[in-house]
DNA sequence: CATGAATGAGGTTTCATTCAT
DNA sequence: TATGAATGAAACCTCATTCAT
């Protein structure tokens, strides 16, 4: 287990100057990569081909095409954790309502930063590397959320971590059909209001009111 | 595109006692290998072998490995479908919190009846091909979902898309969480609880009051 | 340790007449190219084209490359240790310059049966998976050699496992060096008169005399 | 054939005291990789890393891979070739059981002063750049040999080339297998006395003995 | 109809070697 | 002079698919 950790994780960190540029254009290029062909017809040439080195530099980075890709869905994960994390440190002690917005919001907006690596990462997450990763950052997320919670203003809450879990998982499903159908902007807008409304009511409901 | 959806679609319907009996052994090979070995290692000899037949045999069922994996993502999709649409169509003219037990319960439900198969088509559906099938057979529940809250006892609902789109998502993310957490019957029926209550809270929220 | 047996073990065991004959055919061209080409440029791709057959037909006889190498090892060693054994079985009773002069020739003969292999096959044993190979047969030739010096009629051996260790090898430094200088066979007839005599001194000189 | 040997040999000779070091830790590196690895996962960038130097110097000092396996092998052999020597010249003159405790000694003392080296280099020696090296060493040894047997004070003997080389090939098996079986001292031990035995009744029986 | 051996394109990964720094 | 990132040919191996039996 501790073998495979190791197998997953990147060979090398990238600390020259070139060599970031070199990660980086590895990374997108498997995002279109991915996005083009699908996650059955992504291989570790084509990526090193879009991205302009030979398959060899790709293999210095990552030691194999697991950890490319668990490196590429927790780069892109680690941004959306990082944007609900400071939501939910921004919103403390708010009342429901504030706190819902916050963290939906953040959630719904940081995922539409990059719409296609959101898109195109699903599949990835999906695989057996990926469930690792995913569940490792969601846990983070979970855990912010639970902060969050215990110092809202107007509620209580019994079960955090149960309130936690439904609520950031609850917004995923929404998300993701509305980047497969790559849903315009309007649309994205309004189910993103719905996952407020939504959140706020399921708080209120679930939660003892408290005197302010 | 019509090529497409022929390529993608059984070679032959089975009629016979002892094809049903084969194609459905290979459906449940299917589902083993993907969860013993992942679907970056589901080959057909693999499936052929565990389904105790042989390459050629799957072959004269599916005339490639899309369509299989198409027709096993449709079996177990059809299935989940069915469940919600009866639900939906035995909860008409209920309240708000009658239909929203109806539905998620359903779904929930038909999720864990074969969780194994869940989780396991959790990839398949992500990959390219598994996108129109769940494109599909989504919509198939919303619509009967939009019926349904149309009939709605206590309160009437604008935006019944948005509204249908939304809570019918909104169980996936929680649904997925709990399957490849492999999380235990309780946790399941917490968490249910706490989706019914979501969707009746959703409900009421979004809805205008309307006199019975 | 057991794993590994399995990996270095044939895939299948050829039963039909072509399978027979194209295991054959693999066998006979790996010991080309590596008369050819060396043990560093013997590729499973090369043996397979020389064979006549497509890679992936050798790699359904054969799990990896190094289940190749070690099946033509042993199917060769296997040989020369049957010669072996057979005139150990015949050699019985008899006194050390029979047994001395029936050991070593069956073993000189039997590398010279097929000098291309031999010569072939010694880069190949000195590689990971080939001393295993090596010492399993090489062990069953010391085991018979020290039931037959136990039956020698005019001289009675303590050591017996030394001895016949030393006995088995040392013959196989000189046949080598016979191979790879490709020698004439006047020479090399000249060389098996030799071990013999050296054979037979060295089991007079190690022995007791006993009684007839 | 002239390139060629251009090409097998080291690129300079290192005469100052850093390079002298940094070819002798190259040389240790391959033999562990060798030893830990394999041959067929001796790596130029592995040995490099073992030996603490970059992959550029390791090509300073050897123009690619096979040089300096010639290298290391040759530095090996060339130590055991010069006690071998060294053994014959000392026991010139005297009767044919010093000669052959001093030379089959020698050979069996050199090698295994550095057993792994020993044991390591034998895949090497079979490799196509291998019998080069190893076919000029061997003759060298056998040369001196002859020369010795010539002085021998209670025998003389004719063919005395078949003699050097059976005499001087005759010993490799056995230390060969005792190499790979890694066998303890205390065995080792006796088969030297073995061999010490073998090679004294061998000459003792192929001699003409000769008033001292 | 069922079988499973054969195919060979293509995927992943390694590695000898070079060369800009 | 030393470094080690980059290269890309080539190695090993898999697998979707076909077809003779």
């Amino acid at each position: 287990m501790a073998r495979r950790e190791t197998a997953l994780r990147p060979r090398k960190t990238p600390v020259q100057a070139r060599s970031l540029h070199t990660v980086e254009a590895i990374f997108d290029a498997t995002i279109q990569v991915l996005l083009d062909q699908g996650a059955e017809r992504l291989s570790t040439s084509r990526v090193a081909e879009r991205a302009g080195v030979s398959v060899g530099t790709l293999y210095q980075y990552f030691p194999n095409k697991q950890s490319l890709l668990a490196a590429v869905l927790e780069r892109h994960l680690l941004r959306v954790v990082a944007s609900v994390e400071q939501a939910c440190a921004a919103a403390k002690g708010q009342p429901v309502a504030a706190i819902a917005a916050a963290v939906v919001g953040a959630f719904v907006d940081a995922k539409f930063v990059e719409p296609a690596a959101s898109r195109a990462l699903y599949a990835v997450a999906a695989e057996v590397g990926g469930t690792e990763v995913v569940a490792r950052l969601t846990q983070r997320s979970q855990l912010a959320l639970c902060d969050l919670l215990a110092t809202c203003s107007d509620r209580a809450f019994d079960q955090l971590m149960t309130i936690s879990f439904v609520l950031s998982t609850s917004v995923m499903g929404p998300v993701q059909g509305l980047l497969v159908a790559q849903a315009p902007p309007t649309v994205i807008a309004a189910v993103r209001a719905h996952l407020v409304a939504m959140a706020t009511a399921y708080l209120r409901s679930v939660g003892v009111r408290r005197a302010p």
